[in-house]
DNA sequence: CGTATGACGTGCA
DNA sequence: GTGCACGCCATAC
């Protein structure tokens, strides 16, 4: 099927498992297209479906980006899914520490 | 077809 | 650590 890109990605962002988030990057090496992190924003953007939980997708820096909602609204759902936050900020649980 | 836009990422000062 | 600028890709008009 010559899906677009769009399509790809938002069948991909729909897959997000919940409590998850990926990055743009990451759903743009998914799509096929490393390099189309920016199409991927682009199409979130322009796309509301309610399937897709853009607020699972995150920045590099896994900070909320821009949401049609707000921001801060997509970060009280995402804490619902049971991950924390710093501010905007994802913090993720990486084992990195060693001993931890 | 060409131009403009965009929810990004990375590099450098 | 922060701020600025550039580059990249896809979509829409």
């Amino acid at each position: 099927m010559n899906k677009t890109f769009k399509q790809k990605v938002l069948a991909i962002v729909a897959k997000i498992p919940k409590g998850k988030t990926l990055t743009y990057k990451q759903v743009a090496v998914r799509a096929g297209s490393p390099r189309a992190y920016r199409a991927v924003g682009n199409i979130l953007n322009k796309n509301s479906d309610p399937g897709i939980p853009c607020h699972r997708v995150v920045g590099s820096d896994k900070k909320m980006r821009g949401f049609n909602r707000g921001i801060s609204e997509k970060i009280n759902l995402l804490k619902k899914e049971g991950l924390k936050f710093s501010k905007e900020k994802i913090i993720l649980q990486r084992t990195s520490r060693a001993a931890r």
